[in-house]
DNA sequence: ACCGCGATGCCCT
DNA sequence: GGGCATCGCGGTA
């Protein structure tokens, strides 16, 4: 959810990935590795880490464990809410909420960026392996990757399933 | 439907 | 200077 002069921008989470630094042989932390980059994660939880690829897609991910521990989850799908733009797929999460590094290390509130339990109904769960990280031993074959069943899911994962 | 590739800039070695 | 937690296009079926 965000709200940008006054209208509220927002998806709900179809499809996450974890990245679980510093064993994660797949995350940017791996190895502890501490950058300019990778600072953010090493922070405290309930913050955003947005980084660029590809020379121009932004990733949002949330930190999600306590400070040192450089572990956080990426957003890679969204069933769009009103007016919002297709998010199957984390660059086009990022483009659809107008996510940049403006966002980068910013905490999780009202009103810039947040996450809310809209009470929708409970759907199963399923995981995958993740995509895209090939080269990284055991850990491209790890669970890591939360889906519902959704017409809103990246093309990449409705492949995988 | 599937595959291959180019775009494009920043990070890190 | 190599590679990247991607995307959409244009080619082949």
């Amino acid at each position: 959810m965000r709200e940008i002069d006054g209208t509220r921008l927002w998806g709900r989470l179809v499809e996450v990935e974890a990245y679980l630094g510093p064993d994660d042989l797949a995350a940017h932390s791996r190895g502890g590795r501490r950058t300019p980059r990778t600072e953010v994660m090493f922070g405290a939880p309930g913050h955003a880490y947005v980084y660029f690829t590809y020379g121009m897609h932004w990733m949002l991910n949330f930190v999600t464990r306590q400070e040192g521990m450089p572990q956080a989850v990426l957003v890679r799908a969204l069933e769009p809410g009103p007016g919002v733009g297709r998010c199957g797929g984390p660059g086009l999460v990022a483009r659809a909420l107008r996510i940049d590094r403006a966002l980068n290390g910013v905490g999780l509130q009202p009103p810039d960026l947040y996450v809310i339990d809209d009470g929708a109904p409970k759907q199963r769960i399923f995981v995958t392996p993740r995509i895209g990280v090939q080269g990284t031993g055991v850990w491209e074959k790890r669970l890591l990757r939360f889906c519902v069943d959704s017409p809103y899911l990246s093309r990449k994962l409705k492949k995988a399933l």
